[in-house]
DNA sequence: CAAAAAAATTGATGTAGGGTAATAAAAAAC
DNA sequence: GTTTTTTATTACCCTACATCAATTTTTTTG
C-alpha cells in the first residue's frame, strides 16, 4: 500500500469511501518527498500525473518567450496541482512545477484515475466538485485581472489566501499577479503607510 | 418533450445515449428565445440555470465599482453558457447574461442536472469533460493576460475565436481584452498597415 | 558570527495603454 | 433614402506600472 487509509481518508473527507474503496485508491498514489528549489514537472514533459499536496508549498509557473516567470497557482497543503490543461488530454506541459518549501505530495496518474472514476462513482463527483471551485476561482482571476488594479489585486490575495502569504517571496507573488517585484514593493510601502 | 431528440443527438454527439436517458434529458429542458438586447440573466440573481446556445450569440459581463463592463465570455452555437460560479452553488449571480445577436438556447436547472448526472453517469462524464476544456481555457486566459500585450492577445483572440469576432462589436472584444476600445482601434490600425 | 548570496527597496526615467473630446463611419429607424 | 443613433477612429495629454541601476536588508552558508 502506498498511502495509509487515515491521509486517504482526510483526502476525501467530503465523501464516506467503503473500504475496498480505500484500497483501491491506496494502491494508485504513491509518495514523493520534495526539497526547495525542486522540480517536480519541467514544461515540455508529457504530464501525466496531479499530485496531492500533504505540506509545503509548490507553484506551477509559465516562462515566456521573453524568458520572464509568471504564475499561474500557488499549493499549500490539502490543494491539489499539476499543469492541468495538459494532464487532460495526457500532452506536453507549458508550465513548471517547483518547490519552493520542503514538501510532501502524492502522485496520482490520469490513467489511474480515470480507472478509478469508473470504478467508485463518487469519485468522479467528488472531483467534480473540486474542478468546479478551482474554476470558479480562476473565474474571479480573470475578473480580478480585468477591473482590479495592481494594488487591489495584492489586497485581494493577501486576504484570500493569508497562509500563502506567509510561504512564498515576494517576487513570487509578483509574478502572481502580473506586476515586477518593484511595483509590488512599491504598492506595499503604499499600504504600510 | 421540450426539446427534440434530434438536437439533443447532436449537443450530447461525443457520447450515445440510449432512449430512455434521451427521454429523460428531455423534460429537464426548456427552449427560449432571445432578441439583441434582451437579459438572460441580471447580476445579483440567484444561479439556477445553464443555457446551450443553439443559435445566436450571448455574453457574460461582470459591472465593477466604476461601472464599467467586463465581459468573461462569449457563447455562440453549441458553446454552454451561465454564471458558473454562482451556478454551481446556487447562489447569487455577479455577472450578466445579455444576448448580443437575436438567439435560440436551451435552459436547463442544476437541480434537474444533479438527478439526471445520478440517472446517466455518462452525462457527469460528459459535462466533466467540458469542464476540463473550459478550465483549461481559462488557464490560457490567465496566463495571456499575464505574459502578452493587448496586442498579442488580440491577435490571439481573432485567431482562437474568428467566429465570435463576427458576431460582436469591438467594444465587446475591447471589454474581453481588458482594454478601452479606442486602445483596440489603434492596435487594429496598427495591424491593418 | 562573518562573508556571500538572495531578496527587497528606492530613485530616475520610459512606455503601454487610459481618459477625454471631437469627428467620422456604419447601422438602425423612420 | 434621409435622419438619428450607435459604433469606430483619431488626436492630445495623462497615469499606472515597467525598466534600469544602485543600494539596503534579509537569509543562507561556511
Amino acid at each position: 500500500m502506498n498511502i495509509e487509509t487515515s491521509l486517504l481518508v482526510e483526502i476525501f473527507r467530503d465523501i464516506t469511501l467503503p473500504k475496498e474503496a480505500c484500497n483501491l485508491i491506496a494502491e494508485k498514489f504513491e509518495r514523493i518527498s520534495l526539497k526547495k528549489g525542486d522540480t517536480l514537472l519541467h514544461a515540455n514533459e508529457i504530464v501525466h500525473n496531479q499530485y496531492y499536496v500533504c505540506d509545503g508549498c509548490l507553484r506551477t509557473f509559465f516562462i515566456d518567450h521573453s524568458g520572464k516567470e509568471h504564475t499561474l497557482q500557488f499549493a499549500i497543503k490539502d490543494w491539489w496541482i499539476s499543469d492541468y490543461t495538459a494532464f487532460f488530454t495526457t500532452s506536453k506541459a507549458v508550465m513548471t512545477i517547483e518547490c519552493i518549501q520542503d514538501a510532501t505530495v502524492y502522485k496520482v496518474s490520469r490513467t489511474s484515475m480515470e480507472s478509478l472514476y469508473d470504478e467508485i462513482p463518487q469519485l468522479e463527483t467528488f472531483f467534480r466538485k473540486k474542478m468546479e471551485k478551482a474554476f470558479a476561482a480562476f473565474q474571479k482571476r480573470i475578473l480580478s485581472s480585468l477591473s482590479f488594479t495592481a494594488r487591489e489585486r495584492y489586497s485581494s490575495f493577501i486576504n484570500t489566501y493569508p497562509f500563502i502569504e506567509q510561504s512564498v517571496k515576494n517576487y513570487h507573488i509578483a509574478s502572481y499577479l502580473g506586476i515586477t517585484t518593484e511595483s509590488l514593493s512599491r504598492i506595499r510601502k503604499e499600504i504600510s503607510q
